[in-house]
DNA sequence: GCAAGATCATTGCAGTTGCAACGATTATGC
DNA sequence: GCATAATCGTTGCAACTGCAATGATCTTGC
């Protein structure tokens, strides 16, 4: 038998990730003109509060140089405050301005409203889902 | 409330296929050298036979100019023929050399054993994983 | 039969990514 | 206390991506 790739499991994965983050990346790219990596630093910064590059980096599965220009351009938006922390000089504290709490919070809402129809969509699976990417998560760190 | 970026579905999602992606990605470019696109062309190759840029194209989820170029790069190594289709001459058949093949049934079985590896890691959840990709794939042709 | 439009693969190009330096700062061993 | 090693953020660089031409070929309307 010959190998069949749709019927591959880490290939089937990909492709509905893929298609996923293109239509939720369409919404907050025509409501505010972000990328996929500004778009997650903002999110995360708005639970995380004042947080370092590097913990951005370790938590959002982005590269540590991904995470410094788009944490640039988002200070260049006005969305962002870098500062320095006081105790450790290599560390940069990165928080959310108001416009960028403001904005979070109008994302914040678009995004709700995305997974609750991506729930609608998948039914009853979903609770499933949830608990394989949990356990997904879990697996990895990346560390290595 | 602040929103939780770790408990959005399409970041989660996003994040487990890449972490899969990348596990599944180092065995194939520890056995050939291949990279993603490389993978997915030549896979798709095994199992459909002799087939277009674009059939290919449409079919795995690769923009054509990676395509183009993922399949000049395995006829650079051997493991692909490219031909002219003579009914219509703005087409091109693809399809895998005999080197193409022996390499394709040696990833097939190492694709096999990370699924099943894979599937085991999901336990229960993983038919419900199946009913949710197979959902998500049927809903979005991307041609719009 | 032929002109206008559609389709196919390729190529150019700007933007992004991932990795490996790099300078600056802090932690560790002795 | 001090040299060595580790960590942090940034930047250079090559490779890759996605998009928009481009030239070649086919299809359609008439």
């Amino acid at each position: 038998m010959t190998f069949r790739l749709d019927a591959f499991l880490p290939y089937r994965l990909s492709v509905a990730a893929a298609q996923v983050s293109r239509r939720f990346a369409a919404l907050y790219e025509a409501e505010a003109g972000l990328t996929i990596p500004e778009w997650r630093v903002l999110a995360h910064l708005d639970h995380s509060g004042a947080v370092s590059i590097r913990d951005i980096h370790a938590r959002v599965n982005l590269d540590k140089s991904v995470v410094s220009r788009a944490a640039s351009r988002l200070q260049g938006a006005g969305l962002v405050r870098k500062s320095g922390n006081d105790a450790d000089r290599r560390l940069i504290v990165l928080e959310l301005t108001p416009q960028g709490q403001a904005l979070m919070l109008r994302l914040g809402r678009i995004a709700e409203a995305f997974q609750a129809d991506l729930l609608a969509e998948l039914g009853p699976d979903a609770a499933a889902l949830d608990r394989l990417l949990s356990r997904l998560a879990g697996k990895e760190t990346g560390a290595a």
